[in-house]
RNA sequence: GGUCCCAUCGUCUAGCGGCCUAGGACAUCGCCCUCUCACGGCGGUAACGCGAGUUCGAGUCUCGCUGGGAUCACCA
């Protein structure tokens, strides 16, 4: 049996959206469906553009998620390592130096597309004779370096796109190392997943042709190619995902108080044949996980749907989920979750308990009556229907007009959890005071 | 433009030639339950992008069209 590992590789160069976190949820759950390891890999070669900041919140935002990780790494502390492997691939001639500044190769891309051509890399600096290129050094100008794809079909089984096939060809050489010598995602990635053990890579659809010419390179370094699965890309309401939920950050998802397994479990179901239902725990979910279910049209995210079933996952979540989060008793949490939208705020209804409310008097007149007929505590969850049933007999109110008056004065609310559970915690001092307009 | 992917109710999808007068889930609407809201129960509205072809028969196969998306970066 190989051991199983997976990674999510994120370059901190933002905060972590829903795009990231369906990528790495995705990831976390194939590792944990199939016993295998989590691994966080910091892929911070863009030096400028790595900030210590983003990756401080990425790591915040998976452990607030639920995504932790057992092991991981930095591809900035490794740059060693690939040294090494660009001198061993440079000698076997896969990997050759091209001297193009970004303006021509901007150009030669323009013009090829003008005339309908692909925009390939020709390899023209693969003919340059020794004067050209020591007249180019002369010049002053520094190499960038591609990596050589050799000619003929590239194919790999994709756990959501079946079999997947790409004619090398049609494909530019990837430019791997850049004029400064800083080093692009393409190899690095490969060498870690390689030297890591990496066994499955489960990644967005943007990055299958990437995954075309990173095959090559898993075999130009020798090892086995992991198995790769390529999601559909997330659609926003109307159109592109990027722009709209760019904005849409897992830390103000957080913020707003949506549960972070109702996040996962959404993006975990979104798109798939099965249906979005909660799920409240992260291990269950990932045993329910199969690729197989996954559709290959790009599903839309809507943001109002992940509130609205955030919102249904609260209203049908276990006492055991909140527990150590709020005040509350099993109890009271069962019978205001229902009213709840956000988990905080159970707090509201807590205050209504205990904290001072100025009532709201429909009918002074009954309510007062009302609140003569309070029996003496202690109270219990008995005490309210007895109390209503008296009355009931005393005014010769009913229904609406029975119930209405009472919750109002009571709670200074239209609607909220059962007057029977809320009333012995509000207690006979304040609701006789409630009762009678006042502010208790 | 090249390459690749996609196209069924508002949304996510089932459907792999007859079992489809197209099924489910979410959303929505109505009814019931109920002190309110929520839950729950019952029921309703609602879809095969277009055009050829293959076939006794096409949502299902083929081709074309149209429409989306990805990629073709010295970003990841």
């Amino acid at each position: 049996m190989t051991n199983i590992k997976v990674r999510f590789a994120p370059s901190p160069t933002g905060y972590m959206h829903i795009g990231n976190t369906r990528t790495a949820l995705f990831n976390w759950l194939l590792a944990k469906k199939l016993g295998g390891k989590f691994m966080l890999r910091i892929d911070d070669t863009d030096k400028l553009r790595s900030k210590e900041e983003y990756e401080l919140s990425l790591r915040d935002s998976l452990k607030w998620l639920g995504l932790v990780w057992e092991e991981e790494a930095r591809q900035s502390a490794r740059f060693d390592r690939y040294n090494e492997v660009v001198e061993q691939l440079k000698k076997e001639g896969r990997i050759y130096a091209c001297y193009e500044t970004a303006e021509e190769l901007e150009f030669m891309r323009k013009r090829l597309m003008n005339k309908g051509l692909p925009p390939i890399y020709d390899r023209s600096s693969l003919k340059l004779t020794a004067e050209q290129i020591a007249a180019y050094e002369k010049e002053g100008r520094k190499p960038h370096y591609r990596f050589k794809l050799v000619d003929g079909e590239i194919k790999w089984n994709d756990m959501v796109r079946g079999e997947v096939k790409y004619e090398a060809k049609n494909l530019s050489d990837p430019i791997i190392i850049r004029e400064d010598g800083s080093y692009l995602y393409h190899l690095p990635s490969v060498i870690d997943d390689h030297d890591f053990g990496i066994t499955h890579i489960v990644r967005g659809e943007d990055h299958v042709t990437n995954t075309a010419s990173q095959v090559q390179m898993f075999e130009a370094l020798g090892g086995s190619v992991p198995t790769f699965a390529h999601l559909p890309l997330l659609t926003g309401k109307e159109g592109k995902l990027s722009k709209r939920l760019g904005s849409l950050g897992v830390r103000e998802l957080k913020a707003q108080g949506v549960e972070a397994l109702a996040i996962c479990s959404f993006l975990a179901k979104l798109g798939t044949s099965e249906s979005i239902e909660p799920f409240y725990d992260l291990e269950s979910l990932a045993q329910s996980l199969d690729l197989s279910k996954i559709g290959r049209s790009q599903p839309k995210f809507d943001v109002e749907e992940l509130e609205t079933f955030n919102t249904k996952f609260i209203h049908g979540a276990p006492y055991e989920y909140v527990k150590g989060r709020i005040n509350a008793d099993e109890n009271f949490w069962n019978a205001v979750k229902g009213n709840l939208t956000y988990v905080q705020d159970i707090t509201a209804w807590e205050d209504i308990c205990h904290k001072e409310v100025a009532p709201v008097i429909e009918d002074a007149t009954f309510t007062k009556q009302a609140a003569d007929l309070l029996p003496p505590e202690p109270w219990n969850e008995e005490t309210f229907n007895a109390w209503v049933n008296e009355v009931k007999a005393q005014t010769g109110k009913k229904g609406k007009d029975l119930f209405h008056p009472i919750r109002k004065a009571l709670t200074a609310q239209e609607n909220g959890p059962e007057l029977k559970i809320l009333m012995p915690l509000i207690g006979r001092e304040k609701a006789y005071k409630r009762l009678n307009g006042i502010t208790a």
